[in-house]
DNA sequence: TTTATTATTGAAAATGGTTTTCATTTGCAA
DNA sequence: TTGCAAATGAAAACCATTTTCAATAATAAA
Protein backbone atom coordinates (compact mmCIF):
# COMPACT_ATOMS: atom_id res chain seq x y z
CA UNK A 1 0.00 0.00 0.00
CA UNK A 2 1.57 3.55 -1.03
CA UNK A 3 0.76 6.98 0.19
CA UNK A 4 2.23 6.01 4.37
CA UNK A 5 4.79 8.29 5.83
CA UNK A 6 5.52 11.63 4.39
CA UNK A 7 5.79 12.05 0.86
CA UNK A 8 9.12 12.34 0.40
CA UNK A 9 10.10 8.68 2.05
CA UNK A 10 9.19 6.94 -1.65
CA UNK A 11 11.69 9.52 -2.99
CA UNK A 12 14.44 8.82 -0.35
CA UNK A 13 13.75 5.01 -1.14
CA UNK A 14 14.15 5.55 -4.81
CA UNK A 15 17.64 6.76 -4.32
CA UNK A 16 18.54 4.05 -1.90
CA UNK A 17 18.51 6.54 1.10
CA UNK A 18 18.20 5.94 4.34
CA UNK A 19 15.25 7.19 6.36
CA UNK A 20 16.80 8.27 9.56
CA UNK A 21 15.20 10.65 12.48
CA UNK A 22 17.91 13.89 11.56
CA UNK A 23 16.66 13.56 7.99
CA UNK A 24 12.75 13.25 8.89
CA UNK A 25 13.80 16.40 10.82
CA UNK A 26 15.81 18.70 8.41
CA UNK A 27 13.13 17.59 5.72
CA UNK A 28 10.57 18.66 8.27
CA UNK A 29 12.13 21.86 8.84
CA UNK A 30 12.55 22.70 4.69
CA UNK A 31 8.98 21.80 4.33
CA UNK A 32 7.92 24.10 7.37
CA UNK A 33 10.13 26.94 6.26
CA UNK A 34 8.39 29.68 3.75
CA UNK A 35 11.77 31.34 2.86
CA UNK A 36 15.21 30.60 1.50
CA UNK A 37 16.55 29.34 4.84
CA UNK A 38 20.34 29.20 5.59
CA UNK A 39 22.21 25.70 7.01
CA UNK A 40 22.90 27.28 10.20
CA UNK A 41 18.85 28.27 10.63
CA UNK A 42 18.01 24.48 10.09
CA UNK A 43 20.33 23.38 12.35
CA UNK A 44 18.83 25.66 15.27
CA UNK A 45 15.42 24.72 14.61
CA UNK A 46 16.02 20.76 13.62
CA UNK A 47 18.48 21.08 17.02
CA UNK A 48 15.15 22.46 18.86
CA UNK A 49 13.34 19.58 17.99
CA UNK A 50 16.28 16.94 18.95
CA UNK A 51 19.55 17.78 19.78
CA UNK A 52 21.21 15.05 18.92
CA UNK A 53 21.32 16.56 15.44
CA UNK A 54 24.63 17.98 14.33
CA UNK A 55 25.40 20.82 12.11
CA UNK A 56 27.02 18.28 9.55
CA UNK A 57 24.24 16.34 9.00
CA UNK A 58 22.13 19.16 7.83
CA UNK A 59 25.01 20.15 5.62
CA UNK A 60 25.57 16.22 4.30
CA UNK A 61 21.46 16.44 3.81
CA UNK A 62 20.76 19.42 1.58
CA UNK A 63 23.76 18.39 -0.59
CA UNK A 64 22.47 15.45 -1.34
CA UNK A 65 18.72 17.20 -1.33
CA UNK A 66 20.66 19.28 -3.85
CA UNK A 67 22.14 17.05 -6.00
CA UNK A 68 18.94 15.24 -6.71
CA UNK A 69 17.14 18.65 -7.56
CA UNK A 70 15.17 18.25 -4.25
CA UNK A 71 16.22 20.98 -3.17
CA UNK A 72 17.70 24.67 -4.73
CA UNK A 73 20.90 26.22 -3.32
CA UNK A 74 20.81 30.01 -3.94
CA UNK A 75 24.27 32.10 -3.27
CA UNK A 76 22.88 35.71 -2.70
CA UNK A 77 26.28 36.76 -2.15
CA UNK A 78 25.78 37.37 1.59
CA UNK A 79 28.09 34.54 2.77
CA UNK A 80 26.28 31.83 2.94
CA UNK A 81 24.07 29.62 0.96
CA UNK A 82 20.51 29.54 1.19
CA UNK A 83 18.17 26.62 0.31
CA UNK A 84 14.57 25.67 -0.84
CA UNK A 85 12.95 22.48 -1.65
CA UNK A 86 11.60 22.61 -5.34
CA UNK A 87 9.85 20.38 -7.31
CA UNK A 88 7.70 18.89 -4.39
CA UNK A 89 4.61 18.81 -3.11
CA UNK A 90 4.53 21.24 -0.13
CA UNK A 91 7.23 23.24 -1.86
CA UNK A 92 6.70 27.05 -3.10
CA UNK A 93 5.92 27.36 -6.61
CA UNK A 94 9.05 28.51 -8.87
CA UNK A 95 9.44 32.04 -8.35
CA UNK A 96 12.40 35.00 -8.84
CA UNK A 97 13.85 37.53 -6.49
CA UNK A 98 14.30 41.04 -5.60
CA UNK A 99 17.49 41.57 -3.62
CA UNK A 100 18.19 44.81 -1.87
CA UNK A 101 21.99 45.83 -2.13
CA UNK A 102 21.41 47.60 0.91
CA UNK A 103 19.89 45.16 4.09
CA UNK A 104 20.12 41.94 2.01
CA UNK A 105 16.89 41.54 2.71
CA UNK A 106 15.18 38.94 -0.36
CA UNK A 107 11.82 39.37 -1.67
CA UNK A 108 10.29 36.51 -3.61
CA UNK A 109 7.95 37.17 -6.42
CA UNK A 110 5.21 35.08 -8.62
CA UNK A 111 3.48 38.45 -10.01
CA UNK A 112 4.40 38.17 -13.50
CA UNK A 113 6.19 34.73 -13.39
CA UNK A 114 4.19 33.08 -15.71
CA UNK A 115 5.45 35.52 -18.53
CA UNK A 116 8.67 34.72 -17.73
CA UNK A 117 8.62 31.50 -18.01
CA UNK A 118 7.25 31.84 -21.73
CA UNK A 119 10.11 34.15 -22.06
CA UNK A 120 12.34 32.29 -20.78
CA UNK A 121 11.07 28.82 -22.44
CA UNK A 122 11.87 30.96 -26.12
CA UNK A 123 15.78 32.03 -25.25
CA UNK A 124 16.27 28.49 -23.41
CA UNK A 125 15.28 26.54 -26.35
CA UNK A 126 17.40 29.06 -28.64
CA UNK A 127 20.27 28.51 -26.33
CA UNK A 128 19.86 24.96 -26.42
CA UNK A 129 20.54 24.59 -30.20
CA UNK A 130 23.11 27.50 -30.21
CA UNK A 131 25.30 25.99 -27.30
CA UNK A 132 24.53 22.03 -27.10
CA UNK A 133 23.51 23.00 -23.47
CA UNK A 134 20.84 21.29 -21.87
CA UNK A 135 19.37 23.70 -19.64
CA UNK A 136 17.80 22.31 -16.10
CA UNK A 137 16.86 25.06 -14.56
CA UNK A 138 17.21 28.95 -14.03
CA UNK A 139 17.23 31.72 -11.84
CA UNK A 140 16.69 35.44 -11.89
CA UNK A 141 17.40 37.92 -9.45
CA UNK A 142 17.04 41.74 -9.33
CA UNK A 143 19.37 43.98 -7.09
CA UNK A 144 18.87 47.15 -6.11
CA UNK A 145 17.20 49.01 -3.37
CA UNK A 146 13.77 47.61 -1.28
CA UNK A 147 11.35 50.09 -0.32
CA UNK A 148 12.46 50.56 3.25
CA UNK A 149 16.64 51.30 1.94
CA UNK A 150 15.77 53.99 -0.73
CA UNK A 151 13.01 56.02 1.94
CA UNK A 152 16.22 55.71 4.85
CA UNK A 153 18.75 57.01 2.33
CA UNK A 154 16.68 59.96 1.03
CA UNK B 1 43.62 69.10 -20.20
CA UNK B 2 41.61 65.61 -20.16
CA UNK B 3 41.96 62.16 -21.32
CA UNK B 4 45.69 61.32 -19.82
CA UNK B 5 46.55 57.99 -18.77
CA UNK B 6 43.61 55.34 -18.48
CA UNK B 7 40.29 56.05 -18.57
CA UNK B 8 39.80 55.03 -15.17
CA UNK B 9 42.13 58.02 -13.43
CA UNK B 10 39.27 60.48 -13.77
CA UNK B 11 36.66 58.10 -12.17
CA UNK B 12 39.25 57.19 -9.15
CA UNK B 13 39.66 61.32 -8.85
CA UNK B 14 35.80 61.94 -8.76
CA UNK B 15 35.32 58.90 -5.88
CA UNK B 16 38.20 60.53 -3.96
CA UNK B 17 40.58 57.62 -4.56
CA UNK B 18 44.41 57.27 -4.50
CA UNK B 19 45.77 56.57 -7.79
CA UNK B 20 48.89 53.92 -6.63
CA UNK B 21 50.59 51.24 -8.29
CA UNK B 22 48.75 48.12 -6.97
CA UNK B 23 45.66 49.79 -8.18
CA UNK B 24 47.15 50.54 -11.86
CA UNK B 25 47.78 46.89 -11.62
CA UNK B 26 44.52 45.44 -10.40
CA UNK B 27 42.58 47.58 -13.34
CA UNK B 28 45.34 46.53 -15.58
CA UNK B 29 44.45 42.87 -14.91
CA UNK B 30 40.49 43.02 -15.01
CA UNK B 31 40.72 45.15 -17.77
CA UNK B 32 42.72 42.32 -19.94
CA UNK B 33 40.84 39.73 -18.49
CA UNK B 34 37.44 38.20 -20.55
CA UNK B 35 36.19 35.97 -18.17
CA UNK B 36 34.85 36.72 -15.04
CA UNK B 37 38.12 36.29 -12.95
CA UNK B 38 38.47 35.02 -9.31
CA UNK B 39 40.69 37.36 -6.51
CA UNK B 40 42.97 34.81 -6.38
CA UNK B 41 43.47 35.11 -10.40
CA UNK B 42 43.82 38.47 -10.22
CA UNK B 43 46.26 38.04 -7.36
CA UNK B 44 48.59 36.15 -9.26
CA UNK B 45 48.55 37.84 -12.39
CA UNK B 46 48.93 41.49 -10.70
CA UNK B 47 51.78 39.67 -8.69
CA UNK B 48 53.47 38.36 -11.66
CA UNK B 49 53.79 42.19 -12.69
CA UNK B 50 54.66 43.68 -9.28
CA UNK B 51 55.91 41.17 -6.50
CA UNK B 52 54.94 43.92 -4.12
CA UNK B 53 51.49 43.76 -4.36
CA UNK B 54 49.47 41.96 -1.76
CA UNK B 55 46.03 39.77 -1.87
CA UNK B 56 44.55 42.06 0.62
CA UNK B 57 44.99 44.99 -1.92
CA UNK B 58 43.02 43.17 -4.67
CA UNK B 59 40.35 42.44 -2.40
CA UNK B 60 39.86 46.19 -0.98
CA UNK B 61 40.14 46.98 -4.45
CA UNK B 62 37.82 44.91 -5.76
CA UNK B 63 35.37 45.90 -3.08
CA UNK B 64 35.79 49.35 -3.42
CA UNK B 65 35.12 48.87 -7.38
CA UNK B 66 32.01 46.97 -6.56
CA UNK B 67 30.09 49.38 -4.21
CA UNK B 68 30.63 52.01 -7.34
CA UNK B 69 29.23 49.60 -9.87
CA UNK B 70 32.54 49.80 -11.63
CA UNK B 71 32.69 46.03 -11.26
CA UNK B 72 29.88 43.25 -10.83
CA UNK B 73 30.56 40.68 -8.56
CA UNK B 74 29.16 36.65 -9.31
CA UNK B 75 28.53 34.26 -6.52
CA UNK B 76 28.10 31.07 -9.23
CA UNK B 77 28.01 28.90 -6.02
CA UNK B 78 31.49 27.19 -6.40
CA UNK B 79 32.95 28.84 -3.34
CA UNK B 80 34.78 32.13 -4.65
CA UNK B 81 33.26 35.57 -5.76
CA UNK B 82 34.09 36.30 -9.45
CA UNK B 83 34.13 39.98 -10.81
CA UNK B 84 33.61 41.41 -14.56
CA UNK B 85 34.74 45.08 -15.26
CA UNK B 86 31.31 46.63 -16.31
CA UNK B 87 29.72 50.04 -17.70
CA UNK B 88 33.51 50.89 -18.09
CA UNK B 89 35.03 51.87 -21.79
CA UNK B 90 36.67 48.27 -22.36
CA UNK B 91 34.62 46.44 -20.42
CA UNK B 92 32.38 43.40 -22.11
CA UNK B 93 28.86 44.44 -23.20
CA UNK B 94 25.95 43.39 -20.81
CA UNK B 95 25.25 39.25 -20.59
CA UNK B 96 23.77 36.29 -19.07
CA UNK B 97 25.05 32.91 -18.16
CA UNK B 98 25.29 29.50 -18.87
CA UNK B 99 26.51 27.67 -16.28
CA UNK B 100 27.60 23.67 -16.26
CA UNK B 101 26.37 22.11 -12.95
CA UNK B 102 28.89 19.60 -13.90
CA UNK B 103 32.05 20.90 -14.66
CA UNK B 104 31.38 24.40 -13.52
CA UNK B 105 32.15 25.57 -17.04
CA UNK B 106 30.56 28.93 -17.73
CA UNK B 107 29.60 30.09 -20.47
CA UNK B 108 28.88 33.97 -21.48
CA UNK B 109 26.22 34.63 -23.96
CA UNK B 110 24.84 38.06 -26.17
CA UNK B 111 23.04 36.54 -28.59
CA UNK B 112 19.51 36.97 -27.63
CA UNK B 113 20.28 39.61 -24.96
CA UNK B 114 18.47 42.72 -26.81
CA UNK B 115 15.11 40.61 -26.93
CA UNK B 116 16.07 39.74 -23.24
CA UNK B 117 16.62 43.61 -22.58
CA UNK B 118 13.34 44.44 -23.55
CA UNK B 119 11.75 41.93 -21.71
CA UNK B 120 13.36 42.37 -18.37
CA UNK B 121 12.81 46.31 -18.65
CA UNK B 122 9.01 45.35 -19.12
CA UNK B 123 8.90 43.27 -16.27
CA UNK B 124 11.34 45.56 -13.58
CA UNK B 125 9.20 48.64 -14.58
CA UNK B 126 5.79 46.31 -13.24
CA UNK B 127 8.07 45.17 -9.96
CA UNK B 128 9.38 48.47 -9.59
CA UNK B 129 5.76 50.19 -9.02
CA UNK B 130 4.18 46.73 -7.02
CA UNK B 131 7.32 46.36 -4.57
CA UNK B 132 8.13 49.98 -4.44
CA UNK B 133 12.06 48.46 -5.22
CA UNK B 134 14.12 50.49 -7.18
CA UNK B 135 16.51 48.46 -9.19
CA UNK B 136 19.79 49.01 -10.59
CA UNK B 137 20.34 45.69 -12.22
CA UNK B 138 19.66 41.95 -13.00
CA UNK B 139 21.35 38.51 -13.46
CA UNK B 140 20.31 35.90 -15.00
CA UNK B 141 21.84 32.40 -14.90
CA UNK B 142 20.97 28.98 -16.99
CA UNK B 143 21.82 25.83 -14.84
CA UNK B 144 22.71 22.77 -17.27
CA UNK B 145 24.87 20.34 -18.84
CA UNK B 146 27.61 21.97 -20.96
CA UNK B 147 27.99 19.66 -24.60
CA UNK B 148 31.24 17.65 -23.48
CA UNK B 149 29.56 17.05 -19.96
CA UNK B 150 26.71 15.61 -21.54
CA UNK B 151 28.34 13.94 -24.20
CA UNK B 152 30.85 12.29 -21.27
CA UNK B 153 27.38 10.97 -19.57
CA UNK B 154 25.87 9.49 -22.59
C1' DT C 1 59.56 72.24 -3.18
C1' DT C 2 58.80 70.76 1.42
C1' DT C 3 55.66 69.31 4.81
C1' DA C 4 51.64 67.42 7.08
C1' DT C 5 47.83 64.75 6.77
C1' DT C 6 45.65 60.67 6.21
C1' DA C 7 44.52 57.03 2.81
C1' DT C 8 46.68 52.96 1.47
C1' DT C 9 49.59 49.18 1.92
C1' DG C 10 51.13 44.12 2.90
C1' DA C 11 51.92 40.56 6.37
C1' DA C 12 49.99 38.03 9.62
C1' DA C 13 46.24 36.73 12.31
C1' DA C 14 41.41 36.12 12.75
C1' DT C 15 36.91 34.87 11.00
C1' DG C 16 33.29 31.96 9.72
C1' DG C 17 30.86 29.03 6.58
C1' DT C 18 31.60 24.56 4.90
C1' DT C 19 33.99 20.07 4.47
C1' DT C 20 36.73 16.22 6.10
C1' DT C 21 38.08 12.76 9.33
C1' DC C 22 37.15 9.09 12.17
C1' DA C 23 35.36 6.17 15.58
C1' DT C 24 30.69 4.84 16.73
C1' DT C 25 25.92 3.89 15.82
C1' DT C 26 22.00 2.39 13.19
C1' DG C 27 18.77 1.28 9.20
C1' DC C 28 17.41 -2.39 6.87
C1' DA C 29 18.10 -6.43 3.62
C1' DA C 30 18.75 -11.01 4.16
C1' DT D 1 18.18 -11.82 14.58
C1' DT D 2 22.26 -10.75 12.32
C1' DG D 3 25.71 -8.48 9.39
C1' DC D 4 27.33 -4.75 7.27
C1' DA D 5 27.39 -0.62 4.56
C1' DA D 6 25.39 3.74 5.26
C1' DA D 7 24.82 7.40 8.34
C1' DT D 8 26.03 9.98 12.34
C1' DG D 9 28.11 13.80 15.40
C1' DA D 10 32.23 15.89 17.44
C1' DA D 11 36.26 17.79 16.50
C1' DA D 12 39.60 19.18 13.37
C1' DA D 13 40.74 20.90 8.97
C1' DC D 14 39.89 23.82 5.13
C1' DC D 15 39.98 27.97 2.71
C1' DA D 16 38.02 32.27 0.83
C1' DT D 17 37.59 36.51 2.76
C1' DT D 18 38.13 40.09 6.41
C1' DT D 19 40.44 42.43 10.12
C1' DT D 20 44.33 44.28 12.56
C1' DC D 21 48.23 47.03 12.75
C1' DA D 22 52.44 49.31 12.11
C1' DA D 23 54.79 51.16 8.10
C1' DT D 24 54.53 53.70 3.79
C1' DA D 25 53.27 56.88 0.26
C1' DA D 26 49.79 59.94 -2.44
C1' DT D 27 48.24 64.32 -2.37
C1' DA D 28 46.74 68.81 -0.58
C1' DA D 29 48.52 72.65 1.76
C1' DA D 30 52.06 75.76 2.79
MN1 LIG E 1 13.01 32.47 -2.79
MN1 LIG F 1 30.37 36.64 -17.65
ZN1 LIG G 1 16.91 47.10 1.88
ZN1 LIG H 1 30.27 20.79 -18.11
Amino acid sequence: MRGRGPWWHDRFQEYGWRITPSREIIMDVLHNTKEHINASDIYIKAHAMNPAIGLTTVYRTLEMLEKTGMVQKFDFGDGMARYELINNPGAKDHHHHLICMNCKRIIDYTEFIDDEIDFIEKTQSKLSKKYNFKIAGHMINFYGLCEQCSKAMA
